[in-house]
DNA sequence: AAATTTTGTTCCTATTATCGGAACAAAGTT
DNA sequence: AACTTTGTTCCGATAATAGGAACAAAATTT
């Protein structure tokens, strides 16, 4: 795979103002990114002049433009799946203060593309596009299950299973055994296995194909919100990704709370 | 300003794959942008190996990847603005049945930063990163009106004033009339003028400095939700905007609804 | 089922945009 | 007021890019 080197500076500097709070100047960029401030100056004036980075007037310093916001929310404004699961997903928020959240499989990696924070005391954050892990978390679990095991296995990957907290499964085939019990209930759970003091529960949205499409989970402090249960969260969850899946037109047969 | 070719190039295989809904080929991209097919070859190779484009394994064809989602929204986590503003939004979208938005002015242009739907029948889609006008929102208004004469011009822009609905203001003279009335009240309204049947009303949020840093606005349609008035939005609309003024630590006596 | 068009992708070299040191003016700092 | 550091421009040597041609794999048509 040939590759634009100039292209990839320039992607290299919107990454680099996407991870840094504060406006950077042009040579604090070419510095870090071990460029010179010339090329630097030439990449950022053009990024500049489609808005994806702005000039701070006053501080002459360089940050992300609008444009970055923007790239990609007509993904989510145009989608189906989107605009069906977010009803769902601000009801739990909002009746039952959960965190709730919508993720997709693309590309081998779990991506984020709904979260709604509870107005709760607790806002577990993450935006949409965020990448997450496919063993540690419930939304994670439930789409492995939705899965043959070759295909579990081809996204688990081949690297070692990161650890993210004492109570992450590092071991491949203790995952897999894991999807045996997410098939037969219909839900996963993730008990502090991928954030310290974290519950999750996640189930799968399936289209009118029947294919599971996405993966929706709720996630909350027990320590916060003690009356909280996971049965009663499997329950909520599993409720509103079948509506969700109704909404796309799954068949009734395919659900997991089926007639 | 010189300008990198290639970056730009990419950048336009960006734009075009955003405001296309279905996945395009290789060859249907070059058309498009009058390419060489080995060209986009590179650009798209490019930005998939930074995950800002995927390809669809079945048909090979391209579509913006997660990181075009993900870019940006640290913008919003990060942001004590937003986080300020988020839980006001929400209490009106929910309570009150009301499309609320934060918005900030960046290179001249009005962007729309937040956006929440109200749950209610009526969802007016605007996503964040999203341009909007000056002279026909209530939000460009109220923040127009924060602002002296001179600047307020060089928002307004040199080209003639959009037209988008029948009640919209087109001469810059009565739109800058109409900010001593946002000025002495305190909110601006739009009544028709941005969007046919659909009634805005707009206050600014100012920072620690006093400085008018964001605009925040409503919007409902007066024809679903006639219990709805303008004053009443009004009153909302201002407790909200002072209130994330508040927070952000702003002089009492800068609020709208001064002590 | 065979023929044909269209697709994504790679190769290659003339061409052209890019690189980066040097130079400049404007801020900021000492 | 002297000095440093900043964003920005200039320009020749250089290295990356452009794009036609070629290929194999799909998709389409015959």
């Amino acid at each position: 795979m040939t590759k634009s080197a100039s292209l990839e500076k320039g992607l290299l500097v919107l990454n680099l103002l996407d991870g840094t709070e504060q406006p950077l100047g042009i040579r604090e960029i070419a510095r870090r990114l071990s460029m010179a401030p010339a090329v630097t100056q030439r990449m950022v004036s053009t990024l500049s002049e489609y808005n994806y980075v702005t000039q701070d007037p006053d501080s002459r310093k360089y940050k992300l433009g609008y444009r970055a916001l923007s790239l990609g929310s007509n993904m989510l404004s145009d989608d189906a799946l989107v605009s069906s699961a977010m009803p769902e997903l601000r009801r739990l928020a909002d009746l039952r203060n959960l965190n709730c959240y919508l993720g997709v499989v693309q590309r081998n990696s779990l991506v984020y593309v709904l979260a709604v924070q509870s107005s709760g005391p607790v806002a577990i954050r993450s935006a949409p596009g965020t990448v997450s892990h496919f063993h540690s978390t419930a939304m994670g679990k439930a789409l492995l299950a939705a899965t043959d095991e070759e295909t579990a296995r081809a996204l688990l990957g081949s690297e070692p299973l990161a650890v993210l907290t004492s109570r992450t499964m590092t071991e491949i085939d203790a995952v897999l055994d894991d999807l045996g019990t997410v098939r037969r209930t219909g839900f996963a759970t993730s008990i502090e296995e991928n954030l310290p003091g974290i519950h999750g529960v996640g189930a799968v949205v399936r289209d009118a194909s029947g294919k599971a499409v996405a993966g929706l989970s709720v996630a909350y402090s027990p320590q916060i919100s003690p009356q909280q249960t996971i049965e009663a969260a499997a329950r909520l969850v599993t409720e509103a990704a079948d509506n969700v899946s109704r909404r796309l037109g799954c068949p009734l047969d395919r659900l997991i709370n089926a007639v």
